[in-house]
DNA sequence: ACGTGTTACTAACACGCGTTAGTATACACC
DNA sequence: GGTGTATACTAACGCGTGTTAGTAACACGT
């Protein structure tokens, strides 16, 4: 590899001083330079395709142009990588836009739950994104304390940090709803996770406000927890069936784990939506292709990413909008387990 | 945000110069410091909270400890989305193994082929991997040739660039074979892609060298293109069922192509494997929960995100191996579009 | 002729670190 | 007592840039 060109090199051959060359090529405002002078620096700096060193730069300046996505991996991470793409395309285009870089930086399991926390400390980024974050973080708060720019997404109760999330209460009355519509009265549920997850109560409170609208009771005996796989979903799913009274619809917060349902239902012969209708949550890629094609509540992969970047990126310029908390509103997707007709052209 | 401490702060505090901080901490070999003073340091730089300044670091160093994935997402983007999780989690474990970060870079269809060059020249990163390289790209061919570390995930004929890529051919014939084990002689395909993708004449080659071990001369008019997406497999398919002499089993080289391939045939009321068998290509997250359920030459997405990283990073660190093209082995994963019972146990 | 202001530049510093070359002390050996 | 060597450190340089403070030349009004 030949010697990397420097602006030094570029002003010898420009005949100015370092210091003109990094003035015409920063284009700083309110300077004078004569045209002849920036377009001699301008033609050198072509001539040796001279590229200003990252690392320099951003000693001097401050400013590591970086922001980092760290990405828990833990007992949820294979639901979580469905939405892995539309986030980090949502994140990496509106970084771009506002002339950031993205360090992708997932915690496996085996890792220490802090072990992002050298990319805050050691500089190497302006502020960080914290995807599936834990909230007996000890390190989280103290750099929060400390004014270290931080969003959060997926929510964190009992902080004010920043956070990006879905409105998971209102997706799950929408699917509620749509199922009441339908006629439905009485309607299970199965939950995405464990209670011990915020969503999976967010998305059961959903449930229970929907039907509390119509003045139709909570039934515990109705809801059943999954876990965020297949497998939960069917177990789910065949508690379900073992009612005496059989609820005609069943809202499954998770479509992964709706999958397992769905397989269960085959198993006893029962057939969607003739039989029992069925409502999801997430959409995620295989939901429109399965069998039937999964009615769900979409969830705004992209607009998360974005949202959480744009956010950041306001906090780290100083620029921090008064409301820090930002819920995105999911949209339901008709499709053909619950038996509605879809709308025209749409799959 | 509190200045943050400095190299100096600490060698203030333990009472050293500047130098020992920097020694004691990065465990410098072959040189002498006493016990008690190397304590004192990693006890004024724990009390400080110390951290070490990337950039800074970066710049002496000459050392960026970081790489990063350029991502096209071209006119198959939605096809090489189903592979960014599985690609991403193994390029960046490989990464943190060897102790480098990942900046991910995706290229958007409206911006320049060659906007990652800056990457390069600009010195933020150590090597690059390009994943869906173009091969008119005359910046890249100066880069590898100035010898800057380059791997590249997906092929491009007529260059010796380092790259990572399935073995598409044997994949191909695996495929095939099974189908012809299951008794089909006339056996048809649908590309994933048009042949200009290099890929996809991989895979229709596969498909012609196995019918030609047996003996079964290539029937151009059994072969159709696909173009990545749903609806091309769905037309393809329809073009094959419209044969006066239809085949008996098609292979699919892409899965996302084969579900609408499935969409047709159930629109023509042929059920699957029974009136048809059907084989597909990627193993996609959506291919196990189809109707059938798909059988498929599986993809190892994490091995070719490991594979690729790691040998960046021998090259970056001059330990480059002989050979720098890496073919990974393909496996084939019965399920039940085929008609083949799948092994006990397995999904 | 002389201050004042504008134009067109440059010298020199600082960012925080790794590292090389060098110094001071202690100790051993003949 | 001088030489040599190991030990335990430190002073100072340089990485490549952005930026601040300053200088030289020239025009202009009085």
């Amino acid at each position: 590899m030949p010697d990397r060109p420097t602006s030094r090199d570029v002003a010898r051959l420009a005949g100015v001083s370092r210091t003109t060359v990094s003035l015409v090529l920063n284009n700083v405002p309110d300077v004078h330079i004569s045209p002849e002078t920036r377009q001699r620096v301008l033609e050198a700096a072509r001539q040796l395709n001279y590229y200003p060193d990252a690392s320099a730069r951003r000693l001097v300046s401050g400013k590591t142009s970086t922001i980092a996505l760290v990405w828990h991996r833990g007992p949820d991470r294979t639901y979580r990588d469905a939405f892995l793409p539309g986030l980090l395309q949502g994140a990496t285009r509106a970084a771009r836009h506002y002339g950031y870089y993205v360090l992708f930086r997932p915690i496996e399991p085996d890792e220490s739950d802090d072990a992002w926390v050298e990319l805050a400390r050691g500089r190497h980024t302006d502020g960080l994104i914290l995807s599936g974050p834990r909230s007996d973080d000890a390190a989280l708060l103290d750099l929060y304390r400390e004014g270290f720019p931080l969003v959060l997404h997926g929510q964190l109760p009992g902080t004010d940090i920043p956070a990006v999330d879905v409105d998971n209460e209102s997706g799950a009355m929408a699917a509620i709803r749509h199922l009441l519509a339908l006629g439905h009265r009485r309607i299970g549920m199965i939950t995405n996770a464990p209670l011990a997850y915020i969503a999976s109560r967010q998305r059961l409170e959903g449930y229970r406000r929907a039907l509390e609208e119509v003045g139709i009771p909570f039934d515990e005996a109705l809801v059943h927890c999954g876990n965020f796989d297949e497998e939960s979903g069917r177990q789910a799913m065949q508690a379900l069936l073992a009612l005496a009274e059989r609820p005609t619809a069943v809202f499954i917060a998770s479509d992964m784990v709706a999958v397992g349902a769905l397989r269960a239902l085959r198993e006893h012969g029962l057939r969607v939506p003739e039989d029992m209708a069925i409502a999801g949550f997430d959409d995620i890629a295989t939901s429109r292709y399965l069998t039937p094609a999964l009615t769900t509540v979409h969830v705004p992969a992209f607009g998360l990413g974005w949202s959480a970047v744009e956010l950041l990126i306001r906090i780290i310029e100083g620029d921090a909008p008064s409301e820090t908390q930002v819920r995105l509103e999911t949209e339901l997707v008709v499709r053909e387990s619950c038996g509605a007709s879809a709308p025209q052209g749409k799959v």
